[in-house]
DNA sequence: CGATAATGTAATAGGATATAACTTGAAGAG
DNA sequence: CTCTTCAAGTTATATCCTATTACATTATCG
């Protein structure tokens, strides 16, 4: 299928691109209310679209949210892949590991549709959803410039990954807080970086020992 | 204040206890649908009451999602307070992590409630919720048998924690695949559980000799 | 150029949140 | 013991949102 056209809107009737004029407006109201402030009757008004003409695009609600949600973890790919890409006296995870927290936190809504909806769970394997979640992962896995391979890899990415996501998620709930709270979030990134490099550092001495 | 004295429906005009009944049978419906799930009208109907009557009781929806998330961290610490103390040969921390993991796969919504939605962003601190969560942190900390105290023991606390709601969200969401699909989730939590008691282990003879 | 599919609109049903005004019964004061 | 009062119900209603149906308009292509 290829891309749509984008084509103008040359009247008043039809709107020209509505499909992603929707997506595109409901990120940005998911940026500041979460999932659950997406209304398709008030993004028609915000558009200048009758209230049922995105039904003409998508089949319901729960529809549009899987798009939008696509679409997310587009731009974050596109900002990852370009935190780990750009030259930097830090290591490349370091690198991704700082985007991920200030994508999380400057952009928590929409973290939160990616990363704690339950649309995620609903997306089947190899929808246009979780082809683009996998891609996250791959990126992940290729910032993980260590010797490690299959599995030992994954699990390291596994375990970077899923403490990004809690710090994320627990600094945006308040619930960093006693001596926590004077410590700043990056600095709580780069232990996590650290800790993961070297508990892999570890594991591989081990695995060589036992593969001697 | 009291705890509500619970009183018996002695007639059916008056319901007796229709706040409790309300946060139980919500809790009920957030197991299987997540906080989406939660219908005011819904819940009147399945407790045979008319339709505003949870409104004496709670001023919008909100306010009762946040009784319910309340009441949902009151039993999950209840639950990690009973891993951690019964006694086992595996460490405290151990327990209490397997304890989260299951808590977290089997009653996801109520899960989601508690770590992903926005109702926690917005409890005040010294709110019922507020503290009944900064209580789950409390159990954690207990938990960390290790000589480490202050800043160090939270940040252990603190890495520990991110990685387990981590790997609760990846799981649910399908995003365990690869070779990680055959590793069980029980051994993926058990490396996390591993990785900090190692990095803490380090953390300590580093700190013992900058104090030395 | 005319048929057809895509994309819009208007009208409407149904369900949810929330408020207002009224009713019931429990519980304390005199 | 009764009267008053108030918490906790009720019915009725306004408003908003989702979703469907039937109809209108334009784009596209044979």
């Amino acid at each position: 299928m290829p891309p749509r056209p984008a084509r103008k809107a040359l009247n008043t009737y039809h709107h020209g691109d509505l499909r992603d004029a929707l997506v595109q407006a409901a990120l940005g109201e998911v940026e500041l209310g979460g999932p659950e402030a997406i209304s398709i009757s008030a993004l028609a008004k915000r558009l200048g679209v009758s209230q049922p003409a995105p039904y003409k695009h998508f089949a319901d609600r729960e529809s549009l949210l899987t798009a939008v949600t696509a679409e997310a973890f587009r731009q974050f790919n596109a900002i990852l892949r370009e935190s780990i890409g750009k030259p930097s006296r830090r290591s490349k995870l370091s690198r991704l590991a700082q985007a991920t927290l200030d994508f999380g936190l400057r952009r928590n809504g929409v973290y939160r549709l990616m990363f704690a909806s339950r649309i995620m769970a609903c997306a089947p394997k190899g929808s246009e959803l979780h082809v683009a979640a996998m891609e996250t992962f791959e990126l992940l896995l290729e910032s993980l410039e260590a010797p490690a391979v299959g599995l030992l890899r994954e699990r390291s990415a596994l375990q970077i990954w899923a403490a990004l996501h809690g710090v994320v998620m627990l600094a945006e709930q308040g619930l960093l807080t006693g001596q926590l709270a004077n410590v700043s979030r990056e600095e709580l990134v780069e232990d996590i970086v650290k800790q993961t490099k070297l508990a892999l550092a570890v594991a591989i001495k081990a695995a060589d020992k036992n593969g001697r």
